[in-house]
DNA sequence: AACTATTTATAAGA
DNA sequence: TTCTTATAAATAGTT
């Protein structure tokens, strides 16, 4: 897809690499961001750069979907790769893994419990409350998208000090002022 | 892509959307394994379908991706959140409440922050964008309304308590007291 | 499951 | 680095 066709294989010179990783990330999220929408379905994704950053797409959660992922059955079908080298390691982390993401279920089994409390006490609002929450997610989610290419740790720390004014300091020099 | 544009919108027929999540999923996947080959980069992929079948990709491995993203600082860079779902009580009921209305005005901020960034640059999307600031206006208005007959000051302390922006602070200490 | 007409992603280039 | 553009790739509707 671009001026001209690509093998698949690794991109050799380090700074190309890193362009490249940056504009497939920021595709693959966004397919990833329809898809959850189009097709109602739970996505979550994690990725690793070239200089070990971790970045993460995840609707409704990623830990949301890893939890229920790993709660069926432990053997899932058709994963892809999967190399088995060092296990022992890698074993441990798992096991923790697993521990944490019981503890992480357990939060969902008394969100629900929550919810059937909130159903008693006002059923008309519930379902437009509900409707309302996971708008303000997906508007969320989309703006995040949109903003993916700003930087968005330091843009998070930009609103957290400053209420909304601290605005300029993002990516295009909003010269004017 | 095809052979008419469709809008970003949950597909109403069943079938369709059964098509379009296998097209699409398999599109995501190749994507994923695209990059990882070409940047050397870690992926891992967690999809259910509209169905509720799990569908997996990763490279070396779901599961080591996965640990080695939740070994990390608990508070990752650019993460999409998830709701607090910690409930069992009204001031619970009303914590998170808060918390969405927080979410709300933190979705409405970044509108307008990136309004603003629009506007110096592309026209193009600029009214789609305003269209979901217009709507996350009125969801906010909406919340208000429906709120108001739930104890609308204990919202009020709370959120003043908390400055808005610390939205996701209670995601992480779940359960364990 | 194939087939295209089109839209979308993106590799190079500026 | 950010923006543009020629081209490759993905896919919506069709058969």
């Amino acid at each position: 897809m671009g001026r001209r066709k690509i093998k698949i294989e690794i991109v050799k010179d380090p700074n190309t690499r890193q362009v490249t990783f940056s504009k497939r990330r920021t595709g693959l999220f966004k397919k990833a961001n329809e898809l959850s929408i189009l097709c109602g379905a739970e996505v979550a994704i994690v990725v690793f750069s070239p200089g070990n950053k971790p970045y993460s797409f995840g609707h409704p959660g990623v830990d949301v979907v890893a939890a229920k992922y790993l709660q069926q059955d432990p053997e899932p079908s058709d994963s892809q790769g999967e190399l088995s080298s060092d296990a022992s390691n890698i074993d441990n982390l798992n096991l923790e893994l697993a521990e944490v993401l019981a503890e992480i279920r357990e939060g969902e089994k008394q969100a629900e419990i929550y919810d059937e409390i909130l159903k008693q006490n006002d059923v008309t609002t519930l379902s437009e409350l509900e409707e309302l929450r996971d708008s303000c997610k997906r508007l969320q989610d989309w703006v995040k998208l949109c903003l993916s290419d700003i930087e968005i740790s330091e843009y998070m720390m930009l609103l957290a000090k400053e209420p909304v004014v601290g605005v300029k300091a993002t990516k295009k020099n909003r010269r004017r002022n």
